[in-house]
Order: structure tokens, then C-alpha cells, then sequence
DNA sequence: ACTAGTATATAGTATTGCTAAGTAGTTTGT
DNA sequence: ACAAACTACTTAGCAATACTATATACTAGT
């Protein structure tokens, strides 16, 4: 399908925070388990993005570890301000989806109407 | 709740595709439905904003009116091009939510374990 | 040596919703 | 007559975010 990039603003970052919520990993996985998701135009650059701002919010725990397949890795993990956060998100996303949803099925009412 | 901004972006312009889609309606009264609809913080500005963009890129017929309550309404109405964008706005945002809920309900599931 | 895969980083861009302010017509209260 | 409140449209500028493109570097296989 085409772009969904602006859909994704607001969303993506939160996918991200709900990964590492999950458990230790770093940007590279991040990225692959994001297009396993489906969102196949998820790319390097832009998870680094993410991951650069939870840094700079001090949302995660960082911690290098070698890697035996390439360069070392930087491990995240949610610290206590990064798991309100991910809260936080999904109480906005919750909020937002189901005012969408609605906003979609009153009209299919209507249409049948 | 917080500052529902960024999840907007790329959601919002659909909600208003869909609402102009329901019938000719004009600026303020689409601000008013959407504050019904729960997002209270979209102002006039946001949404005027939108329908230029929908006039710019034709998606949208337009007819100025009279009102007896103040100044000219400018009433639109989806043109072709308009309602294959809203049919592809829905299909974007079926594919987003259920990827995201897929990723919510997951980690659900894991945290029960 | 070369390529591919793994892994992090960053400068620059486009899009988008919001802020803030302005302009104008109508109604109501004083 | 005047002000305030509501209706209605418009625009300049801002902030946030995801993407593009590129650079760097380590490892393994050919």
C-alpha cells in the first residue's frame, strides 16, 4: 500500500517504547521487528530517530554489549518513566482509535440507511 | 488527556473527508463535529487549514452559500477523487490500527505468562 | 579484494496539526 | 448607538515527527 507516514507520526514511537517494553534489545532489531509487524517501510534512520529521543527524554536504560555478527550493540530498556509513558500511549491511542472507529461505523450506519 | 497532536497527524484530514462525505457541510460546523466527537481541542484554524489542502488538491467541489447567522458558509462536497481518498484512508487506517492492536494484544498475552 | 549482512549515527526535508491573530456578518443586551 | 458574543473564513509562523540519503564500521563468505 502507499505512504503511511503520517499516519505512523504519533504511533510510531509508541510501537517502539511497547518493543523494548517487551524486553533488552537495540535499534537493528527494533527495525526488523517492526517490518515483520508489517510496517515494511520502517527503516534504520527512522528508529534510530526514536531511539536518539527516548535517550534524550531519559526513558530507557542503555547498555553496550559486543555483537559476534557486527559492530557492538546498544541495548534498551524501559526505565520507570519510559513505561508511563508507554501507558500514557496506549490510553491516547485507546481514546483516538475507538473516536476513529466510531466515526467510521456511524457512517456505515447511515450508509445503510 | 495530554497533547493528542502527533497521533492526529494523518488521521485527522481522513475524519474530515469522512464528515464532508456524510453530506455538504462547511468549516465551522465540521470544527463543531469533531469537538463533539471527542477531540475537543481541534480549533477553526486546524480545520481550515485541511480544507485548503482538499481544495488544492481537488478533492472537494465547493459552493458559497448564504447564512443567516453570519457570513457566507463556503459548503463542500466530495468529488471521485475525494471519495477513492477517503476509501484509501480507511484502508490505510484498517491496516495501521489492526497492526497496532496486534502488537497491544500480543504483549498482553505475554505478560499473562 | 569484494560483497552482503549486521549495527549505529546524523544532516536535511516534507508533511501536518496547532497557535495566534485578523477580518466580517448577525444577534442580543444595555 | 454601542459592545459583546456567536458565527464564519483566512493566513503566517511554529513544532514535532517520520523519511531520505549518506557515512562509518565490524564480521563472514566467496
Amino acid at each position: 500500500m502507499e505512504n503511511f507516514r503520517e499516519m505512523m507520526k504519533g504511533v510510531l514511537e509508541g510501537c517502539v517504547l511497547e518493543i523494548i517494553s517487551r524486553g533488552e534489545t537495540y535499534g537493528y532489531e527494533i527495525t526488523q521487528q517492526l517490518r515483520e509487524l508489517g510496517f515494511t517501510d520502517v527503516v534504520e534512520g527512522t528508529v534510530y530517530t526514536i531511539t536518539m529521543r527516548l535517550e534524550k527524554n531519559n526513558l530507557v536504560d542503555i547498555e553496550k554489549k559486543p555483537s559476534t555478527k557486527g559492530p557492538p550493540r546498544k541495548f534498551y530498556t524501559l526505565n520507570e518513566v519510559g513505561h508511563e509513558h508507554l501507558k500514557t500511549f496506549w490510553n491516547k491511542w485507546e481514546f483516538v482509535s475507538s473516536k476513529i472507529n466510531e466515526l467510521k461505523t456511524k457512517t456505515e450506519k447511515e450508509k445503510r440507511i
